[in-house]
DNA sequence: CGTTGAGTTGATGGAACTCAAATAGCGTGG
DNA sequence: CCACGCTATTTGAGTTCCATCAACTCAACG
């Protein structure tokens, strides 16, 4: 963490994306944090929800430094570190994939909102299982799925959340390195450019490095996710 | 749903589970649902969240009746449909897996409770990002994992829930058929099979039909979960 | 121009899927 | 209580797909 400036709820120009609703009052902290650095590391004390602005982080589960496995890809607009605050501590390390700004909201201060405005707090609990049901969903990206049908899954999954953020679709940056991507699915490195070559081989996508375009996303969805 | 009884949350030997914290004046209904009966389907409106007093409700996501996946096996003493909460309507369908025993609590009522007491919304926030963590541990089951490493990863993680609810370990009962574990793991019911026969051969598991006992613990999670 | 690291491509073996057949459970009715 | 039939489960043989290991391309950088 480099910079670390202090801004209102009110001059940011996504707080209604992160908590729809009147958060007056709340101040955060934003960080801006470097490719390759941790913003909050596993068995950390959970005391803060953060916010991407911008960038990328990777959130991986490391059982052991030899065995860690990528849980999740938080994109611009989207919450992270809501699921340990069932516990104790962190259970996951967050780490930017790319230069990235965060916004950190204090548990405690927005503990104590949600206190005052019931509204608030019911708010937050839809925020809470919707996040839930993102872990479902990259659940059913992996299981019983063939390889090339994780890549279709994974781009179209990305495309459809950036469009959710209002960010055009289509164009896609992949800021992580294929050994992230290949982790997060469950396969290797090797299968993820094969696949993505084959893909690409059909005309469904084109690839040039991190930068991938869909160019038939009915084509992709009929033959890769529905099938 | 054959029979339907109130019941005061008091006089259920099992409330202390479901809520911890004191939630008196909260009165429930519960059900009787009979093997293989839909508790609640995907597409109904979500007014009720369920807490499973005895046998096992599987939650399927059916993208259509073709390929339905079984996303969550609930045993007794947990909760059930947390996650369509935050949904208009329930993206998955409840059945029973055997006869099951389930309370219903109305959303209406909780939400009016919460709201007046911070104590009680704060610990059900907790209980959802309890729920949100259990589908990535089902995540780190299924990815990346050998066919015999998600089966042993299985049995243990029932097991463990077991345990929690005061339940005797080492003896599982696994009252769903194969299709289902399979469908739950990713893999083919043959493999299940197959694999059931392969840790028996290794004397880690005795295997009779439905009735599983574990003989071995440490060398199932040796062998097949930390490797 | 050589080095380095990320990404791609090729060849091979093993694990899991598929299809098919055999067997075991289990409830039903004689 | 036993025979029967139905379904669930197990076992077998052949095939497909992906991991593995290794070589190769390409771009960035000194």
């Amino acid at each position: 963490m480099v910079e670390s400036r202090g801004v209102a709820c009110e001059f940011c120009g996504m707080w209604r994306l992160c908590f729809p609703g009147k958060v007056a009052g709340l101040r955060m902290r934003q960080v801006r944090i470097a490719r390759g650095r941790v913003l909050y590391r596993s068995g950390d004390r959970v005391d803060a929800i953060y916010m991407i602005r911008s960038g990328c982080i990777k959130e991986i589960e490391g059982s052991t430094a030899l065995r860690e496995t990528v849980v999740n890809f938080a994109l611009p607009g989207e919450l992270l570190s809501f699921q340990s605050l069932g516990c104790q501590s962190s259970r996951t390390t967050g780490v930017a994939v790319e230069v990235s700004h965060v916004c950190v909201v204090p548990w405690q201060a927005l503990n104590q909102l949600c206190a005052n405005s019931p509204t608030l707090a019911c708010e937050f609990m839809r925020l809470l299982a919707i996040a839930g049901a993102a872990a479902r969903d990259s659940l059913s990206l992996i299981r019983d799925k063939a390889a090339n049908q994780r890549i279709a899954g994974f781009l179209l999954n990305l495309c459809a959340r950036m469009q959710v953020r209002g960010v055009a679709g289509q164009e896609l940056h992949l800021s992580m390195n294929r050994d992230d991507i290949a982790n997060y699915l469950g396969i290797r490195s090797e299968t993820v450019s094969r696949c993505l070559t084959e893909l690409a081989r059909q005309e469904l996508i084109s690839v040039r490095a991190k930068r991938v375009q869909i160019l038939n996303m009915d084509g992709l969805r009929r033959r890769y996710v529905d099938a």
